[in-house]
DNA sequence: ATGGTGGCGGTGCCA
């Protein structure tokens, strides 16, 4: 079972090279985020065509998240709990039944959260709150689970390019690093950070200033697993060549492999 | 040190 993430910065531009890279990548599910896209504008059609069924939350220019899937998708939460003012796209849960096995996972798109003495970043934060929360209910089911998105959050210093260059930005405060251990500390495991130990391995690199070319990167973009899934893990691996494809997103997708 | 890009939607907001 082979489970990716990857924030397309509107699907709509990037439903060509999404779908190239779906048939080369071959995944069983796919977590996207930053759909900026109403339902009705979704390329649910193109995708079907491709072998996958989708759902998602949509939002007019902002946000929206989906799940694909080359299995039966059924939709457990469109909003994560805990904020009834909170409007926008940013999280999708659903089970993955392959014949075999359920499959539990969420498409998230965390608030970037900059500037950082704005509404902002408290709004991330409590954000984060209510995933840990999700998260810890999730844990009860006893089932493999996968949390799958961007995150906006670079957990170490390791993970960005220069921790000079950004150490006021939202994406590593020390706030930010705490909530999200406290996620992972729940029983969770960084897909990515159990089988890599390597520093500056990233997912991010913004479009100005020649952030691609000169490697300025961040790893921001997450699989977090739920200990039934860790047991099974077996790869995890980014995809970085699909940043470097014309009209390519600002993130490349990142997957994990699960043993049957 | 500074300015630099891209998407949406049709102006500034967001990243």
């Amino acid at each position: 079972m082979k489970i990716a993430t990857f924030n397309v910065n509107s699907i709509r531009r990037r439903i060509g090279g999404l779908i190239a890279w779906l048939n080369e990548a071959q995944p069983d599910v796919v977590l996207l985020q930053e759909l900026k896209c109403q339902d009705e504008q979704f390329p649910a059609l193109d995708l079907s065509g491709a072998g996958y069924q989708s759902a998602m939350v949509g939002q007019k220019a902002y946000n929206g998240v989906a799940v694909l899937s080359k299995h039966k998708i059924d939709v457990v939460m469109r909003a994560l709990p805990g904020e009834d003012a909170d409007d926008h796209a940013r999280y999708i849960e659903a089970d993955i039944d392959n014949g075999k096995e359920k499959l539990r996972v969420a498409s998230i798109y965390l608030p970037n959260g900059n500037p950082i003495d704005t509404p902002k970043f408290p709004y991330k934060l409590r954000f984060l709150d209510r995933l840990r929360a999700r998260a810890q209910e999730l844990l009860a089911l006893d089932r493999a689970v996968v949390l799958g998105g961007d995150y906006n959050v670079a957990p170490t210093d390791e993970d960005v390019f220069d921790i000079r260059k950004v150490a006021g930005d939202a994406l590593v405060q020390p706030q930010t690093r705490l909530a999200w251990r406290a996620i992972v500390n729940l029983g969770y495991t960084d897909a990515f950070r159990a089988l890599h130990g390597e520093p500056h391995q990233y997912t991010f690199w913004d479009y100005q200033a020649g952030a691609w070319p000169r490697d300025n990167g961040w790893r921001i973009d997450h699989l977090l697993l739920s200990p039934q899934a860790a047991d099974r893990l077996e790869q995890c691996v980014i995809d970085r060549d699909v940043r470097g494809r014309p009209e390519a997103s600002d993130h490349t997708p990142i997957w994990c492999s699960l043993k049957a």
